[in-house]
RNA sequence: GGGCCUGUAGCUCAGUACGGUAGAGCGAUGGGCUCUUAACCCAUUGGCCAAGGGUUCAAAUCCCUUCAGGCCCGCCA
């Protein structure tokens, strides 16, 4: 009898730090013979406590954390919710004193089954519909297979966000004597299986004889094909077997092929919710988070309990069911070509962010997420960071605990032993867009001396110098990628159309024009402008926008003196005094 | 049709287990600052807690109904 961890989100919310775990009554799933428990955490702190508490009720022997994923295509940044899940309950595992296994399992397996929108392939690759993953060329021609391709793109950065999981091909995997076992026993207690599988599909009752279902599926030798796909998918049919002499026959759907072997020699799948179910035995698998469409009631979960301990006779893991990372309000879809990767976020925010974003919410919550949200994710984190070092204080005191927990459970190492100086993101997403004028020395520079004065430090360490230049690229790339263009300024070159017309703000741009002219240091410079606005009558925040206006067409702008010592000096002077000319 | 989840400020979300003054961050607005790398500080703004009903001295919170959105109920993974 497989156990239900049944998570209720009302009372597990993220910032209810001050959780409770109440073992209720067992009482009975309707139409199932399982039985729920409703699991709350207990005391303060994270909730992957309250999991871990459960992991370490069962008792197992070892603990082995699974996840899983088809590489069908790119691998988005929802598939690290289950990663991350996993992480963060090893984490807190060894926290204890416990050792776990972390395995991912690649189903490479599985057919492709379409090809995703927007990927580019070779002319024909529609033949290879059908076909396992792991035998389908790579479109891209780097990897040995499209599986490999898709699977590797998203395993090399797992180290990058603090994770480094076993990793199991299932193709590999099937080989193996433990999967043939796992093929046997399904065909010695077929029966038993298909009633299990009619109860969950709501099929009716029969006596079996009609009933040619056959989760075992082989891979033809003639055309390398595990299904056929047309409209819907067909897999290869298995005819005949004979477990005495270990032997079995089957008719391939795509090119008819008859085909018969010995079980421990043919290429042999089980069909999804009973493969998941053989695997979850033959690892002894302790833990498996998975999507929320698979664990509602009578979904594949459920049944896969109930496989594995009625035909395997393991009692199967326990569940933590997660919602899923949504793009915005769209679900992403790999085979629309609607995806947002773990490469990509990479590309524009440090790795402890995803992770603090994940870690951060109750995993049965949607998250939302769009990249043009990228620097009040970062500044969240920073926060959380200040908050664990003692430097702010969170709003309610109960926050406490669990920001603590939260922050051990992003930052990729160990925290370190006082808190890093950080550059804002948004500071480094504007000083950036400077670099075309500056210079990247000069930018770089500027921020490593801008967050030492920010932290009050006289200078940064090895790790603080190279998060400061992590997070200049990063932004830089968000800049060009993803930014809203109210985040952007471009230094307006083309004509200007801008004619100063009241008498004083003329007189303001003369003076500044004067300025900087004079060769001044930069604390000169800005306050000799501040003087001189002042001077004249103009309010400064009025004075100041009409210099951004000038220069990069905005009310607002970036420290204004080592902008315009950053320019062109003759440029400078030229483009302002042509405004009141 | 059956089931699970979600709906709180312009945005992102806390608060719901165990009913007790409606919260934070961001944004917006105003003010301040020998004065801004879209900064910082202060203040203000903002909500019929999806809607309706019920229980209660008291409901965002518990119960019922409705509406809206997501997902599952495929010999697919």
């Amino acid at each position: 009898m497989g156990w239900i961890f049944k998570r209720s989100l009302r009372r597990s919310r993220l910032s209810r730090w001050s959780w409770q775990r109440r073992r209720g009554a067992a009482k009975k799933c309707a139409g199932s013979s399982q039985v729920c428990f409703e699991v709350l955490a207990m005391g303060g702190g994270h909730w992957i406590r309250g999991i871990v508490d459960e992991i370490i009720k069962r008792g197992d022997e070892r603990i082995v954390i699974h996840t899983g994923k088809t590489p069908s295509g790119p691998i988005h940044i929802g598939a690290e919710r289950e990663q991350f899940i996993c992480s963060a309950i090893q984490r807190e595992l060894e926290s204890r004193g416990l050792e776990s296994t972390f395995n991912f399992i690649v189903d490479s397996y599985d057919p492709i089954k379409s090809i995703p929108a927007g990927l580019q392939v070779p002319k024909g690759f529609e033949e290879e519909l059908g076909k396992p993953l792991s035998s389908v060329p790579d479109p891209f021609g780097c990897h040995n297979s499209y599986a490999y391709h898709f699977a590797d793109e998203f395993i090399k950065c797992q180290p990058r966000f603090g994770l480094s999981p076993n990793i199991v091909y299932t193709h590999e995997l099937y080989t193996k004597p433990a999967m043939k076992d796992a093929i046997r026993t399904v065909l010695t207690k077929l029966d038993q299986l298909k009633a299990i599988r009619r109860k969950y599909l709501h099929l009716p009752e029969e006596d079996g004889t009609a009933d040619d279902w056959n989760p075992v599926m082989a891979v033809c030798e003639k055309c390398g094909k595990i299904a056929l796909m047309k409209n819907e998918v067909v897999p290869n049919k298995i005819d005949s077997w004979d477990l005495e002499k270990d032997a079995l026959s089957y008719t391939c759907s795509s090119c008819g092929h008859k085909g018969q072997g010995k079980i421990s020699d043919l290429s042999l799948k089980l069909s999804w919710r009973v493969d998941w179910s053989a695997k979850w035995a033959v690892f002894r698998v302790t833990c498996e988070p998975a999507g929320k469409d698979h664990c509602v009631k009578d979904g594949a979960y459920d049944m896969g309990l109930e496989v594995c301990q009625e035909i395997f006779g393991y009692r199967g893991p326990l569940r933590v069911s997660y919602e899923w990372l949504t793009l915005g309000e769209h679900a992403m879809k790999t085979h629309k070509g609607i995806t947002f990767t773990p490469a990509e976020w990479l590309k524009i925010a440090p790795p402890e962010t995803l992770r603090y974003l994940i870690l951060g919410a109750d995993p049965m919550r949607h998250i939302s997420f769009l990249p043009e949200r990228i620097p009040d994710i970062v500044d969240n984190f920073d926060r959380i960071e200040r908050i664990y070092y003692g430097i702010e204080v969170p709003p309610s005191c109960n926050d406490l605990e669990h920001l603590k927990d939260l922050y051990k459970l992003c930052v990729i190492d160990k925290p370190r032993e006082s808190a890093p100086a950080r550059l804002p993101y948004r500071f480094a997403a504007t000083i950036v867009q400077l670099e075309p004028v500056m210079g990247r020395d000069k930018v770089l520079a500027k921020s490593l001396e801008y967050a030492a004065r920010l932290h009050g430090k006289s200078s940064l360490s090895d790790y603080e110098a190279a998060d400061v230049s992590l997070r200049l690229s990063v932004a830089a790339n968000w800049i060009s990628l993803y930014a809203p263009s109210q985040a952007k300024f471009k230094i307006s070159t083309g004509e200007l159309d801008i004619r100063i017309t009241d008498e004083v703000e003329r007189k303001f741009v003369t003076s500044v024009a004067n300025l900087v002219e004079g060769n001044l240091s930069e604390t000169d410079l800005q306050n000799r402008i501040f003087e001189s606005a002042r001077a004249l009558g103009i309010e400064t925040g009025k004075a100041f926008s009409v210099l951004y206006r000038i220069l990069i067409g905005s009310e607002r702008g970036p420290r204004l003196a080592p902008l315009l010592l950053a320019l062109d000096r003759d440029w400078v002077v030229k483009r302002l005094k042509s405004t009141i000319e």
